[in-house]
DNA sequence: TTAACTGCAAAAGTTTTGCAGGTCG
DNA sequence: CGACCTGCAAAACTTTTGCAGTTAA
């Protein structure tokens, strides 16, 4: 964790941008919740500091995916979930019944986006393939 | 086409439920647009028919979606377009950076839901699957 | 006729923006 | 000190809901 706050930090220098407590905050949460939606990472991060506005938030989720600490992917009804990018080893499996989020390895999806590779000079990026489906319930 | 609002009034007739001309209008318009937003929808629709309301074409879409017609997945940044669900014979490839929407077999992907159902006692749902990536440009 | 459906308007939920004040560097 | 950031409030969107009037069957 401190590891990728170090990193935000590294990043924001290089471009003249502050390391602020909020930025950091925001990190740290994603960092321990994995995956999560703005909402809830404004709730983590409001319990430690609860003068952060959830429009900060966003401001902070908007730089650090620029920055490339961070992505997002949609995985349910629509809902964007914020995972730190060096996370994203793996793909999401979205039960359509029960809502519950499994991971798989991104290896499995290799040959599929060779395949796409060639037929399509498409490069997918795996680590933003969620696929929807229905679990064992 | 007619055959897909003919298959509607079917579908809603078994079910006592009304055939109304704005629901085959949103039908009718999902089947000249491919694949299109809710607000897309109702552009088409409120053109021939102006006294169409977009919570109505909500409702129409739900509905749609409800007795098997239709299906909706999250192309770009959570945008839910929806496509008739027996056009849903390809899986789509969404560039980040142009925007473009390019359809895939959905064959290349068998595969991949096979490993899935497998390790994961997971039925992916190929036709909702969308690979977010970088085009050709 | 009458239960289903629609249009309208308002509510609810989410994300963005303008601005005055606070703060990192 | 000075530009960058934040909090707040309001705006901009998207989707849902309640209700009175309309309409398909």
């Amino acid at each position: 964790m401190s590891v990728s706050v170090e990193a935000l930090d590294a990043a924001l220098r290089e471009r003249g941008l502050r390391a602020t407590p909020q930025r950091r905050q925001v990190l740290t949460a994603i960092v321990s919740l994995g995956h999560a939606t703005p909402e809830q990472i404004h709730g983590h991060v409001h319990a430690r500091n609860p003068s952060v506005n959830l429009s900060t938030v966003y401001r902070a989720l908007e730089l650090l995916e620029e920055l490339g600490l961070v992505s997002h992917t949609h995985l349910d009804h629509g809902a964007p979930t914020y995972h730190l990018a060096a996370h994203a080893r793996h793909l999401h499996l979205v039960c359509r019944h029960c809502g519950s989020v499994t991971e798989a390895e991104l290896s499995i999806a290799r040959p599929l986006a060779a395949v796409i590779a060639e037929r399509h000079r498409f490069t997918a990026d795996l680590t933003h393939l969620s696929v929807h489906g229905v679990c064992a319930e």
